[in-house]
DNA sequence: TTCATACTTCGATCGTAGTCGAAGCATCCC
DNA sequence: GGGATGCTTCGACTACGATCGAAGTATGAA
């Protein structure tokens, strides 16, 4: 009768409203405060508190104190994986907490997927690494080629950095308003902050939108054209 | 502030534990009827009733009159491969409804999700039918090659039947035992079927598990030689 | 028609979980 | 030290939703 893992702890931890909303605001990829979570699911400190404690002890959440403050973030790479999963489910039944507004086609063009690029143009990117084969799909695991890793560590990103780290380095997730993959992992994560750091691009405050600046976006495609 | 899907909806839906059982009962493959889904449950059928229209509302379940019974399945392929992420991840986690009983290393083996073979003999097939080139993957889409096509005609399946449909022939989704990606879509249904209607295999009565049988061992190995 | 089965709807109950006010720690700054 | 600020814990309130009994509808069988 009862069999498999318990699907219903994970349902009812996202199925709050409050929860949900912190979730997705530290989809954003950034460590918050519990002030500034309680904010963004409209309820008092209090309230905050206990659900951040229930979302961690679901493993959901990590948190790191920092003098008083408390930050807090998605406690793993799956748990954005998953959430950005769940998001594109909801969104292809129709399951929009409003209709869609302004912010709509800048949250589609480019956004944070936890620490990676989604959106439009992190589908173009992965497409573009696909195509000039410097990523390859090996069975479940998505590797880089040694051409691939001539390129990035070209645009001043340590390979061997980032594999000494016992994350996965490259991996797929899939991108909720194309419903298509893109690239996640450490390289995803690596590559988003060469974008900023670059000048590139910037992260909107209080938004998971990324918005490329007239240069970057040219830069952006012709590193990695259609 | 409130950006993209709604996450708490469908989580609010799985979240309650009479719900779960309900979905995951119906990952098993067949349609149930409201009072074999409230047995499962371990409810009475007035509030079997209600979680069935309100999951029905939510779009993760559809059903079918027939006679004085109603027979209720999860709407679409999508819901299970949904659902089949979600279980991963809850497993990742350790959460498990029950410490590893009896029945657990029989839905490792192989067990129905939804409508195809999942479970290690899932995955071998899965790695068998990319290891022999008979299905490959293109950017996102999993597509069967010539070979695989004159390969599955040759075992009576009809492939152009399959490509009328509108569903993916093709498909891939991850495996919560095994974590790796096994063969869904239409053709995963067909694999199954033929299995079963073959003789090899048998689905357990109240489970997701499936009974090969020695020659139907033998015989799979033989199709998907590792 | 009459009875039985399958299911839904209504109404009432009950529990639990989300909520906040108030008080209690902890950390930092002056 | 004293007084902010950031956060947690406690306690009480409340509301929502899960639950079931009882009555109502639909289908089928006799």
């Amino acid at each position: 009768m009862k069999e498999g893992p318990d699907i219903a702890l994970i349902g009812s931890l996202i199925g709050d409203p409050a929860r949900a909303n912190m979730l997705t605001a530290l989809m954003g990829g950034r460590a918050l405060t519990a002030t500034e979570l309680a904010t963004h699911a409209g309820i008092t400190l209090q309230t905050a508190s206990s659900h951040l404690s229930k979302l961690e002890a679901g493993g959901l959440l990590s948190q790191r104190k920092q003098g008083r403050h408390r930050y807090f973030q998605l406690a793993e790479d799956e748990v954005g994986l998953m959430l950005e999963n769940l998001m594109g489910f909801a969104a292809s039944r129709g399951m929009n907490r409003h209709r869609p507004g302004p912010k709509d086609p800048a949250l589609r063009k480019a956004r944070v997927c936890y620490n990676h690029l989604a959106g439009d143009y992190g589908v173009r990117m992965y497409d573009s690494l696909i195509a000039e084969k410097q990523i390859e799909i090996n069975g479940d695991d998505l590797a880089l080629t040694p051409a691939g890793q001539t390129r990035i560590e070209a645009l001043g990103i340590d390979y061997s950095a980032l594999k000494k780290l016992r994350r996965p380095i490259c991996r797929t997730c899939l991108d909720w308003s194309e419903r298509r993959s893109h690239l996640a992992g450490s390289l995803g994560e690596a590559l988003l902050t060469l974008f900023i750091d670059r000048g590139w691009a910037k992260r909107e405050a209080n938004s998971r939108a990324i918005r490329f600046t007239a240069s970057g976006e040219k830069a952006f495609s012709e590193l990695f054209p259609q």
